[in-house]
DNA sequence: TCAAGTGACTTGCGTGACGCAAGTGACCAT
DNA sequence: ATGGTCACTTGCGTCACGCAAGTCACTTGA
């Protein structure tokens, strides 16, 4: 028997988590906040090559990534966060309070304001300035290569 | 093989979802939120039997919830959130906000800010009276018997 | 008095989700 | 021509989960 559907039922909590709910996905989600973007990328996570595929699949399916060839022969694909991935965040962001709350351990996950170089915590408010951050105004603490 | 440990990962993010990542537990957790107390109360949701009963224990080492004996002979017990579990509130509203923008269905799962009324949305910012909201005025909307 | 119900579980069975390792196919660098 | 890169797929084994039934200590109704 697979996992029950969520999609059916009457709570949008129980609807996202059909979409995200699954073990590694929220975490491939995160890997592309922080800039992610190509297969190996996500793979650094620790996530196994056939989970990752089928992952990334239902996550295009379901609209949170867009797939991009950025080569030819052979053909190659980026896996993008589309606004419905990247309004993710805001759950994203508040597991990892959380999780530095509660938990104890390294961070690898900092989310920075790209106004002003502070770190953004949930609910999208600015911890430097002080001010709410509307979506287009973040961006990943840790670079991988280039980036707008 | 099991799922793989997120627990030494070097992320709060990884490491919150091996406690609260695995199918229904966020679930549970949201009814808990919403009221929920006994076992038959989360057994509501669609969760099979062996399944709650695994995940409450696992929830209750965690420290997430706390077992209080509310009767003998025999002996039956209900779960409280601690204040670790009530801490992922701002999680499990993240996701509520993400599910009611991106997908299509019924809502069952409305908080309500103890003060006014009115519906608490992410970072415990009351949509009514536009104040930041501790977590000890938050309560369910929907009551399931006494309540403080 | 005795069957039926309640509530919190546990046990057993079957399927399939996931971890791991290896394979593939088109290129490129040495 | 040998090995490396990249985005996958395939195969195998184990364990997680869905489902159904059983258990145990009561309580309730007839």
């Amino acid at each position: 028997m697979p996992h029950a559907s969520l999609a059916a039922q009457p709570c949008p909590i129980a609807r996202t988590l059909d979409l995200v709910g699954e073990w590694w996905t929220l975490l491939i989600v995160r890997d592309a906040l922080l800039g992610a973007r190509r297969f190996d990328d996500f793979k650094a996570t620790g996530i196994a090559d056939n989970v990752l595929s089928s992952r990334l699949k239902k996550l295009t399916t379901a609209g949170i990534f867009k797939r991009r060839r950025y080569q030819t022969h052979p053909d190659r694909y980026e896996y993008l966060l589309t606004d419905k991935g990247t309004a993710l965040a805001p759950a994203v962001l508040a597991l990892r309070a959380w999780g530095k709350r509660f938990t104890k351990g390294a961070d690898t996950s900092q989310i920075i304001h790209k106004g002003c170089g502070g770190a953004v915590e949930v609910g999208f408010r600015c911890g430097q300035c002080d001010r709410e951050i509307p979506k287009t105004e973040i961006r990943p603490a840790r670079l991988s290569g280039a980036e707008a």
